[in-house]
DNA sequence: GCCCTATGATTGTCTAACAAGTACACATGA
DNA sequence: TCATGTGTACTTGTTAGACAATCATAGGGC
């Protein structure tokens, strides 16, 4: 499959190439996009500009009020708890509901296998395949709605990671054993114990992200417990 | 209070005023808006017209493809399964939240009396007090992100509602017993017996919608059994 | 030093227009 | 008859240029 062809919108191009800047860093935290700024960069009309702006701003990437400039969302320590406690929210259920059936979704063991294949590359390069684990399991439940609502967050998730890219948070090996083993334990139909791994995963993600941020961080900060094998 | 002021945009006044008129009804399913319709109803220009649209799309209330009309989205049983299950998904573990600390949210009982104060008008009347009711323990969590996106499925269950309105399938009186025993599972810290009663009071709304839109309904859409007092 | 005004920058909205796409009816051909 | 092509009307996508309203900042007056 050689790229399947897109014919979208002016609209939707910009606002994807932002966005695609937006998540590699190019445009840090507060920085402003005016619209003729888009438009003369882009060589399109303001009213195009303008349009791929609210896309992102609708999509929570750029923080915007009235007559004011677009800028890139500053996302603080409380935004990021709020962040991670609604994905958390959503993710425990899902699966608590995969490990009644037990079936374990091709698609996350596939990405967990993507990261596994990693070597030590650029830190920034787990965070594709870490979100395609977590959204898989999402989608697993075949509920169109929970997946939109889950992708809302996704946008303000990488966001908080490109923050943090350099500073190292996550160790790849450990992000890979614990997704392996919820993967495990939803097979074995053990969706609290998932859950309760979930929660541990997020959590220590949650509470290093924010004690990067300048934020104090809570006790989940810590290393793993003993919930993971040896 | 006498209304407060709104000094919002003429895009955010169409749309509202858009939105108002699909609630009521007086836009049924299916029909459809074009850009120079909304202008000239309005009077305004169509790029803002079309602002107006694009909101009403994002927020799930129409529906269109590129170069194609707006149209009201025509839901069918299947959406309507979807929309509410990912309501209850929400819900359920939002009350298991509240039941841990035993707080009832001075909101949700208000809107509980006001259901209760309704004399037997028009069924519609229902509906408000209903999602205040629904909402208000959402937002009772305090996450930001939690509340927005059930606030995303708000517009599509009062379509739901809409579109059948005149078949009465919601006893007043047994709506809001249940939502007055779902405050006091929550206040006496029972989380499992809320959710699972909140699962009933949805399901049934759920199967009955199904059934009225000419689905099969699954058994959820019987009487309420025994989780209620006498 | 502080408050107020003036200027510039930026956004909100409009008009007018053209390009490009869709949908439907119609005619043409096998 | 059915499938295919064509054409026209309608609708949306995008642009250009303009003006008003608002915000931000710098400068002057006290």
């Amino acid at each position: 499959m050689a790229g399947r062809i897109a014919a979208v919108s002016i609209v939707e191009a910009v606002a994807s190439d932002l966005r695609t800047r937006i998540f590699a860093g190019e445009l840090g935290s507060g920085e402003s996009l005016t619209e003729s700024e888009v438009a003369s960069t882009y060589d399109v009309a303001r009213p195009t500009a303008k349009a791929s702006i609210e896309k992102l701003v609708a999509e929570g990437l750029l923080d915007r009020g009235t007559h004011k400039t677009a800028r890139v969302v500053d996302l603080g320590p409380e935004s990021v708890r709020d962040i991670y406690l609604a994905r958390a929210y959503l993710e425990s259920e899902v699966l608590r509901r995969l490990a009644r059936t037990g079936d374990v979704p091709e698609a996350a063991v596939q990405a967990n296998r993507d990261i596994a294949a990693l070597q030590s590359g650029a830190p920034l390069d787990v965070i594709e395949p870490d979100m395609r684990f977590h959204t898989s399991l999402i989608d697993a439940v075949g509920n169109e709605r929970i997946s939109r609502m889950y992708r809302s967050l996704v946008g303000e998730v990488r966001l908080c990671m490109v923050r943090v890219q350099s500073l190292q948070l996550l160790d790849t090996a450990l992000i890979q054993a614990e997704h392996q083993r919820i993967l495990e334990l939803i097979e074995a139909g053990q969706g609290e114990a998932a859950a309760a791994l979930l929660d541990e995963h997020l959590g220590r993600a949650r509470e290093r992200l924010v004690a990067a941020m300048g934020g104090t961080p809570g006790p989940e900060a810590e290393q793993p417990s003993g919930l993971l094998p040896q």
